[in-house]
DNA sequence: TAGTTACCTATACCATGGTATAGGTCTGCC
DNA sequence: GGCAGACCTATACCATGGTATAGGTAACTA
């Protein structure tokens, strides 16, 4: 019998879930309203399954929480849960380590199936977000041009703009405009998360 | 019959490790003066088991060089060979994915042992710079302090130092204090090989 | 008590990174 | 020919990052 930890701030919408899933599924759900009770909590019981985060609620700062809670307890699976977070959010938090993305447009028995799905061992990331991430992400790669590429090639071992550019051969001026058109298309803000994305998806 | 390619611009040491190595065991063993010389002969020939490349050699760009390599022959083994080289650049290679490093200091048997390992898949870092690493380098992970491992994290998903700040409640300076200590511990020039290197280890 | 270490802040400086605008070359295409 | 796109450069501006120096607090230790 799965222990599962949700953690919201709003009672209503995590209570239901919550009596939703031990009356459907033959799961123990804990329940818990802010990141730092959720976290307590675990520490007491070492036995949670699956641990799921709403994306707003206090003490989760962004994507941070998520982060912590994956350090913490590295034997957990944990699921970011959101109704207003988008396709980069659910990008950045599965790359980040997490093991499903929750949005709370999922039917009630397709939040069943993710839970399975992710407490078997794989990873959850609903089609409407991994889709338009496969058009807007991996066609990113695509969308690079060769300098581009190349550029990003070299920020992936963390190089200046200034050594880039000698070994490219060009100016610095024109390393920072690829950069700057690069960081666009890959949709991030700044080099050392283009060089994580880059890892991330193998392309350097 | 495994076959070796042995790329270094000073004839005499490439050729005579080259005769060697044929001699000793049963390697057929390729030369190529420069990295762009290797690069093309492992084009005609795509069976080349390890590609043993000079640090110091026209167009290897310090690691670049071992980067293009490994990106162009991902079925290849690639082992970084130096006379010079100093701990941090062996392990960046090895960091960067070489699947050896070889000191010019290396006796001769235990380079065949070296190559051996590679051959077999093992990864080859020789003791002498393995073990001041782990002096240097995993010792650098408990070197951090505790407010400069919390800022390494945050540095992992790409946050500037005005977001760490806030994320920690202290000022910017602040936090360039910690990032700046912290770059000096692990070693490396800037945010993003820090982040790399964390992602690396598994720091974060 | 004095010394040490981690931590935080301040001020200041310079290097690097990222944005904006504008204009030039070259290639391929309608 | 005219158009579009990739590429390169220039100038300039502002934000961010990294270094240097100095000083303050708190906790732990010889």
């Amino acid at each position: 019998m799965p222990n599962i930890l949700i953690a919201d701030d709003h009672d209503l919408v995590r209570d239901t879930i919550a009596a939703y899933l031990e009356t459907v599924d033959d799961f123990k759900v804990m329940t818990a309203p802010t990141l730092q009770a959720a976290l307590e909590k675990m520490e007491g019981i070492d036995s949670i399954d699956l641990l799921i985060l709403d994306y707003h609620m206090p003490g989760m700062n962004g994507l941070e929480g998520l982060n912590r809670a994956l350090k913490s307890y590295p034997a957990t699976k944990v699921a970011l849960m959101s109704g207003v977070a988008n396709r980069e959010v659910a990008n950045r938090a599965m790359a980040q380590g997490a093991h499903g993305f929750i949005p709370k447009s999922l039917t009630p028995s397709s939040l069943i199936n993710a839970i399975r799905f992710v407490l078997s061992g794989e990873r959850y990331l609903p089609f409407d977000f991994a889709a338009p991430e496969t058009a807007a992400t991996a066609d990113n790669t695509s969308n690079l041009s060769e300098r581009e590429m190349q550029t990003l090639e070299q920020l992936c071992i963390g190089l200046s703009n200034k050594e880039i550019a000698r070994n490219l051969g060009i100016q610095e001026v024109t390393v920072k405009l690829h950069v700057k058109n690069l960081l666009a298309k890959l949709g991030v803000s700044n080099r050392t998360q283009a060089a994580l994305l880059a890892k991330e998806r193998h392309l350097c």
